[in-house]
RNA sequence: UCCCGUGUAGCUCAGCCGGUAGAGCAGGUGGCUGUUAACCACCGGGUCGGGGGUUCGAGUCCCUCCGCGGGAGCCA
């Protein structure tokens, strides 16, 4: 592994006249009768390629040089001198070139030099992220994991590492993968027939979590400031491009603090990470912005630089009745705002990030906060203009007697609760949290469509080839 | 899961009213040039997603299955 980084190279860490060795894969090579080759190197360290120039006399120059094609992986041993061309100011003068891995067939690999489609590089996952879209999508989703960590480290959180399996079947957020050991040629029967799960590993039924919330909640009632990074997993049949069976989410959870404080943690949250992004990778930026989506970069500063406005869901539900837009889906106090009102709020209405708090309490999930006024919940949405819907969390239901009463009502089985329950049992405190969808920020980051094309190795409906 | 679309060379695509296939790029060879997805000429490259049907004849029409994409639902 060499210390000469792309990255570096090209911002000048090393002086010109400097020897180095470098190791990348090639992206191009161009030949001069006049005596020269150049060669695009590629190291991942950084968007731009670092140009070797080769010239023929170099020994080996006919064998081994001009067979130098898309993917080869090389080791160049050079001067860096002044680029005599356009469009890098160094470039390397090869004194030396290894090729340390040839490619088989030249003809047949399968990234060339040009542009391909998104759905071809799916089919190619293992060797995709040697594109310059993909490369810049894995430094952006780096830079944006980092920063995440920073932001609650830097402010005192702690990141609780939430179990995967889940013994619970109960979380209530939609169709779980079953986790098991038991023969499925041959499954173990109760006496009345059903599969017997006492007999499977864990001694009950266990499925991949969809959801680290409801642990993380009992670590913040000890531990005040916490937050879950990690894997989630949803088994529905969804084929969309929003939608993946693994993706990753963001949740922290904070303890003696209401939905305003959410909000505001909320806010600087976004500012923080999204700030980072724009100042570590603006070569990625850039490429999105001019190849993938023009807006994309300005989205960003526009959430770094507004403040977000907060208002009530039922003062959104006014606002959109009375500026007579026709929707697709119309809009009444109750209904889950649609993305098309999402978007029109944010992007129209307000113009800039939204914050719409306190939804009915019929379209939100059990834990949340009931309100006074007994129809609502403390629930939040941060809407974001290009997106919609890019944070969703709640004040938690701190006091047990209404949040069992809300179990009743939503026929939920209160037994499989009881850890849950505890927590209101012993020290119950207000607290609340909210979750991020990691992929889809950096969707909206990028402004790369599919949400397949943000993940390395996505897992979809009959998607797991890699 | 439902609706719509789509599947032709390694990649991106064209192929009309049914008459057994074409371009650009990539690859090879040669030429030319401090080149930037280089350029020019020539050459090689196809079981037209699988199965069935209609027809003298199917890439083309019909049925069916599979894959992929977009939208909806669900959600992050």
């Amino acid at each position: 592994m060499t210390e000469h980084r792309f990255v570096d190279i090209l911002r000048g860490k090393f002086e010109v006249g400097h020897t180095v060795t470098v190791e990348g894969w090639v992206r191009t090579r161009r030949d001069s009768k006049a005596g020269l080759s150049f060669i695009h190197l590629l190291d991942g360290s950084c968007f731009d390629p670092l140009q070797v120039v080769v010239p023929s006399s170099l020994p080996g120059y006919q064998e081994t040089v001009l067979k130098i094609s898309t993917g080869c992986a090389l080791r160049v041993e050079g001067e860096l001198v002044a680029s005599q061309g356009q469009g890098q100011s160094v470039e390397l003068l090869a004194k030396h070139i290894e090729v340390v891995g040839w490619v088989d067939d030249p003809e047949t690999y399968p990234m060339q030099a040009k542009r391909h489609t998104m759905e071809y590089l799916r089919e190619v996952a293992h060797l995709r992220p040697r594109t310059n879209i993909i490369a810049a999508v894995t430094r952006v989703r780096h830079c944006l994991a980092q920063a995440i960590h920073r932001f609650f480290h830097e402010r005192g959180f702690l990141w609780i590492h939430t179990p995967i399996i889940t013994a619970s079947d109960a979380e209530g957020a939609g169709q779980m993968f079953r986790v098991s050991t038991l023969d499925l040629a041959a499954l173990p029967r109760t006496e009345q027939g059903a599969v017997d799960f006492s007999r499977d590993f864990f001694g009950r039924e266990a499925h991949l979590t969809v959801s680290g919330q409801l642990n993380v909640e009992a670590y913040c009632l000890a531990l005040s400031r916490v937050y879950t990074f990690g894997p989630t997993f949803r088994a529905e049949n969804s084929n969309t491009r929003r939608h993946l069976s693994e993706f990753w989410m963001v949740e922290p959870e904070i303890a003696f603090a209401d939905l305003q404080k959410n909000v505001a943690l909320a806010e600087s949250f976004l500012k923080y990470i999204f700030a980072a992004l724009l100042h570590e990778r603006a070569d990625d930026l850039a490429f999105f912005r001019n190849h993938v989506d023009k807006t994309c970069q300005e989205r960003l500063e526009k959430i770094v630089s507004s403040s977000f406005e907060v208002i009530e869901y039922g003062e959104a539900v006014e606002r959109l009745l009375a500026s007579k837009k026709k929707f697709e889906f119309p809009v009444s106090w109750g209904i889950d705002l649609q993305s098309e009102h999402e978007r029109y709020l944010s992007e129209e209405l307000i113009g800039g990030p939204v914050a719409v708090i306190n939804y009915p309490k019929q379209i939100k999930a059990f834990y949340m906060r009931q309100n006074e006024d007994g129809r609502t919940v403390a629930a939040m949405d941060i809407l974001a203009p290009g997106i919609g819907e890019i944070i969703g969390g709640s004040q938690r239901e701190e006091r047990l007697s209404v949040l069992d009463a809300r179990l009743d009502e939503m026929k939920l089985p209160k037994q499989e609760y009881w850890w849950y329950r505890d927590l209101r049992r012993y020290g119950t405190v207000p607290h609340a949290g909210f979750g991020l969808g990691f992929e889809r920020a950096i969707q909206y980051a990028t402004g790369i469509d599919n949400i397949r094309d943000v993940i390395p190795f996505p897992r979809a409906p009959r998607q797991a080839d890699f």
